[in-house]
DNA sequence: AAACCGTATGAAACCAGTTTCAGCCAATGT
DNA sequence: ACATTGGCTGAAACTGGTTTCATACGGTTT
């Protein structure tokens, strides 16, 4: 006797296999399409009768369609690509949790490829991710590469940029604007009295959004140097390894340079904000009278640092949320040029940024 | 003319469709039995002619097999779901990135189903994770309802859990060892000259290692006070929206009670932490000479919040890595009965469990 | 009563792979 | 010389859905 496609459930220790629409088909005694519409077209199609007896079997086996199945068919999957430099960045994780927000209420899933900042696995992550078939992407990657991202597009799957762009991609992009945010930064700096000010940043090169934190940067010290003659900039490139105290002798020769004049800094990220406490510790400078700093991303522990980080917050959550919207509206078929879409950020100011202590 | 199935390449300004493994065949001149026989047993089976025709012809088009084709074919996605408490939880990253790293090394990519500490949503998670066909689940949820979990175990699916387990669910649990950490963390305030210690954690019921922790700390105290005989301790749970300013007068009854003894508090993880740390600054108070405070987690701004904060640090990226190796080993048939990793935390003593300031 | 029409349903093809099974052919054994 | 063996290969079935196409049926229309 033939082994039987289906073991007696009796028997069956070996796990119960999830229910097959073949199965709910089988069961109302009805065919395979029967059930498929009545799934996606409600019972526009059916008569009362069928119609309940499909809805009866489906709830008697749980039964739950494989989006395997339906992506195969369809060519659909529901699914949403996120490529994401580096999860530990908070910014990433931020720009995640408004992503994951905005797909849910659209329905569909997030399939995440974090990088660990490794800008080698961009081509991989993308492709793999398109191999899942996902519908599009949403890609906060080191943009070393664009070959893969633009396959992508030329296989017709919707790209989003966020916070970093590809200058040859012509996709929708989503971001803080930069210039205007180190503007202000560096505007309260001025404001509060620094004058010598250093620019701390991670490798700019082929990073769309540090370059152009640098760029801005170095434009306000050249167009503000006119109207303040005194005041002064340069900029620092800091490393994941800074063996060397590369960072310590930067903050050195600063306020060296400084001389009488204030000391400020400009950070480019949370986690360059952290090297720069850290080295101030290190040097036993106080935040503030000392040495000002106003740093890139507000996160929870901002305030507690010291006299409280001066931060600039951006908007991450949106930028998540709008990125994935953006997504959205071209997987439903919008089609307008690329958007470009530049958040304001927010300046959060703090002890950091103050000379002198408040008399007692 | 009947519509050909692939339109004229040339005239195709619609996104060429990916290759599939009918066109490597055809473009070889052989079988699609033997294109997926040179893809997954190597050439072993096939003629070195054929298996260069083959080869030649993947590389011609960039054929990639589409995994959702082979998931639904052979039952296996290549997929492990994981389910996080809460992206915003330093140690869920952590976790996040060991697991991937292991699941990389593995060929297996990993699914993220993010909670945002709704526990409402665990159920729909997993029911959404095995829907794709994930092979198996880690899980590091609220513990609200098993049901789910346990179906997904009942259907064969390995399981592991991190962090919070189901006292009812036998699989595979890693985990720090909350008892000795806590342990080390109140002896670690004892030594230092603490004597009236509060455990804050959030809301304890139904997550195990609140559970855990809270059990250990006043365990910890009852035994100790034997030999101490002046140690009290108490145990509050903090809420994310403090409206009342709960947390500031279990503070400030906190060193009341401690009268002219050292007041400490022991916090359960980085989120609460950051809490107490905030009402401190709004008290007023000295991390260290003023009261104690010993942390769970430790994270990259530990050292500098205040005289820096003791931690303890957990191990999170092994517990991630693990995990994953554990469900992996499931997964390649390992038949052993469930296991329990604990590892053990490490205290790193900084300023903030140091009553009197170094003298000058 | 025959022709007509629209709706409800099922059979079968299809998505992109894997796997079984049978066939072919060359090499070997007797 | 002929049967046997064994390695390669392709046709076809199968995975779990969706969709097209054909058909049966009930009710009008002429």
């Amino acid at each position: 006797m033939p082994a039987k496609k289906r073991p007696n459930p009796s028997v069956a220790a070996a796990p119960a296999a999830r229910a097959t629409m073949a199965d709910v088909a089988r069961k109302a005694g009805v065919s395979k399409a029967t059930v498929s519409r009545f799934l996606n077209h409600r019972e526009r199609l059916l008569s009362k009768d069928i119609a309940g007896r499909v809805e009866l079997a489906v709830a008697a086996l749980g039964y739950r369609a494989s989006p395997m199945a339906q992506a195969l068919k369809r060519g659909r999957s529901r699914l949403i690509g996120l490529v994401v430099a580096d999860v530990t960045n908070p910014f990433s994780v931020a720009v995640l949790r408004g992503a994951e927000q905005a797909c849910q209420d659209a329905g569909y899933l997030l399939m995440l490829f974090n990088l660990g900042n490794d800008s080698q696995r961009e081509t991989e992550a993308i492709e793999t991710l398109t191999a899942y078939q996902v519908e599009g992407l949403i890609l906060n990657t080191l943009g070393h590469d664009a070959g893969a991202a633009a396959k992508a597009v030329r296989h017709g799957k919707p790209v989003v940029l966020v916070d970093r762009r590809h200058h040859d991609m012509q996709v929708d992009f989503v971001s803080l604007d930069n210039a205007g945010a180190v503007q202000m930064g560096s505007r309260h700096l001025l404001d509060a009295g620094y004058r010598e000010l250093l620019f701390v940043s991670e490798p700019v090169k082929d990073v769309s959004s540090r370059e152009e934190r640098k760029a801005a940067f170095s434009s306000f010290i050249s167009t503000t140097s006119a109207s303040v003659p005194n005041l002064r900039g340069r900029t620092f490139e800091s490393l994941a390894d800074d063996h060397e105290g590369a960072l310590e002798n930067a903050l050195r020769s600063l306020r060296q340079r400084a001389g009488r004049r204030l000391a400020g800094v400009v950070s480019s990220n949370a986690v360059v904000t952290l090297r720069v406490v850290a080295a101030l510790a290190r040097l036993g400078w106080r935040l503030g009278p000392d040495i000002g700093l106003v740093g890139f991303d507000d996160t929870e522990w901002s305030p507690y640092i010291g006299p409280g980080l001066t931060t600039i917050a951006q908007p991450t959550n949106e930028l998540g949320r709008i990125a994935a919207r953006c997504l959205i509206e071209r997987l439903q078929g919008l089609d307008l040029p690329p958007r470009q879409i530049l958040l304001s950020g927010r300046l959060m100011p703090r002890g950091s940024s103050v000379p002198a202590p408040p008399a007692a």
